[in-house]
RNA sequence: GGAGACGUGGCUGAGUGGCCGAAAGCGCUUCUUUGCUAAAGAAGUGAACCUCAAAAGGGUUCCAUGGGUUCGAAUCCCAUCGUCUCCGCCA
């Protein structure tokens, strides 16, 4: 939700910013439906008061004394329009909410304006993706792939999308894991370890539902939903809560596996790795005063680039364009890996900064400096989503003798500098 | 899963139909006194929304959530959720 008060005053700088969003709404209709909202409102309370006002004065009477039968006669009436012009309030109330929650965020005036992918700005780049890989293959044509990450047999068991990683390849992806989460600690993130399902309403407040419903694995018996990324859970963690002002920034890490439906867009590019109903992702959430979100955003993305470049991946930033960010983002870098096999570049990470538009959804405010209360802001970003960069390893580690180089700073963790020896 | 008890403000906890947004205590904030701290005293201390150019002020709503009864509900009824105790089951 943007702010209210904000499209009241000044409408049109409201549909100038989210002109080139993917996003298209009815501001002049949300603003109808507002105004008839208040008037409503206005309405119910006046009629409200007006009957606690004559409750008052029975309270004084003496009860089944003439009088009282009188005014319990005059209150009844006064009582039956009250509740109607409540139901009226209570209407427009809901359509409004309804078309309101259907604006989507303004864009931070620094994200480039573009209709859609195409417009994204590469910001920079890290490692030589020209270099001569002379040995790279995409990974799922490297010989002994489909013998470490299982595809059929995930279909088997469960269905397409969902690969068992088997013997070294299983602790590969705990390594990188394990990598991850500790490089958000030296960053100053609190790991959590959260639930993987959530309620309705914790997907509503940080803008899954009702939106991309189709895109979550549901528990209809329960109306609980699997997660699509841990921001859900590790967003939702103050919801409907006052924070501090001293407390923030606060940073929170979360490793948990992912589930998306990804209905309508298998296709092309989505063999192997490179797409998958589940996959393990570490994920980087803040919360912020309103000051200061675009500065942690920078740090976020600083955050996870040093990762990367330990894992010696080439790599680039976009600066996602007015068209390509997402409903509820103010501001988003994608970030990704180059995979020389393919010889395509994998989206790892998307760092964004959703301002207050997630916390006001969420009911996440934090007391400011005069004791007033302030929506927050939330930030997160993939620190790093795990198959994706599993596959560029493969691909760009790749050896003349088959065998994969294991990047040196998971080899704490492997215990092995090369995978994929002859079984 | 079965039986029972319970769900009130930051916390403890009163309140069983009107005078209750809600006693009291604790905590917190400010002020006074004091060389400092402590102690003591005084005042203040929830949120959302509507109204108002803004502030002040006024109003409405919120006593787990959602319905219902009633002129009137924290209080009565129903459902749901949650917590606790006992039993069963179980990693």
């Amino acid at each position: 939700m943007i702010d209210i008060k904000l499209l009241r005053e000044r409408p049109d700088f409201v549909k100038a910013a989210i002109a080139h969003k993917k996003f298209t709404c009815d501001i002049d209709a949300v603003l109808a439906l507002d105004a008839t909202r208040r008037a409503r409102i206005t309405e119910a309370e006046t009629a409200r008061a007006e009957q606690k006002a004559a409750n008052q004065e029975m309270a004084a009477l003496k009860k089944g004394s003439p009088e009282f039968l009188e005014k319990v006669q005059q209150m009844k009436k006064i009582a039956a329009r009250a509740k109607e012009l409540e139901a009226e309030s209570k209407a427009a109330d809901e359509a409004f909410q309804a078309a309101f929650l259907e604006i989507p965020n303004l864009p931070d005036p620094s994200v480039p304006v573009g209709k859609g992918e195409e417009d994204n700005v590469v910001a920079s780049t890290w490692g030589d993706a020209d270099a001569d890989f002379p040995h790279a293959l995409p990974h799922f044509d490297i010989p002994w792939f489909e013998s470490r990450i299982d595809f059929a047999r995930g279909v088997k068991v469960t269905g397409a999308g969902f690969p068992f990683y088997v013997g070294e390849m299983a602790r590969l992806v705990r390594a990188l894991v394990n990598f991850f989460l500790q490089e958000a600690q030296e960053n100053s993130y609190e790991e959590v370890l959260p639930p993987i399902v959530v309620n309705a309403e914790s997907a509503t407040a940080t803008g899954q539902l009702p939106d991309k419903e189709g895109q979550m694995y549901v528990d209809p018996n329960e109306g609980l939903y699997l997660i699509p990324t841990a921001e859900v859970p590790v967003t939702n963690f103050y919801r409907d809560e006052i924070l501090d002002i001293d407390q923030l920034p606060i940073r929170r890490s979360a490793y948990t596996p992912c589930f998306r439906r990804e209905a309508g867009s298998w296709g092309a590019h989505v063999r192997g790795l490179n797409r998958l109903h589940q996959f393990d992702k570490v994920e980087l959430v803040k919360w912020t005063d309103a000051e200061s979100s675009m500065e942690e955003l920078e740090k976020l993305r600083e955050d996870v680039e040093r990762t990367l470049q330990k894992l010696e991946l080439p790599y680039r930033v976009l600066r996602m364009c007015t068209g390509d960010i997402g409903f509820p983002h103010a501001k988003q870098y994608d970030l990704e890996v180059f995979a020389a096999g393919q010889r395509r570049w994998l989206e790892v990470s998307s760092c964004s900064n959703f301002s207050d538009f997630q916390a006001r959804r969420a009911g996440i405010r934090y007391r400011g400096p005069d004791g007033k209360t302030v929506v927050a802001h939330t930030l997160n970003g993939s620190g790093l989503a795990v198959p994706r960069v599993l596959a560029a390893i493969l691909e760009n580690n790749l050896q003349a003798d088959g065998r994969v180089k294991v990047p040196e700073c998971l080899q704490y963790w492997m215990r092995q500098e090369f995978i994929g020896e002859a079984k």
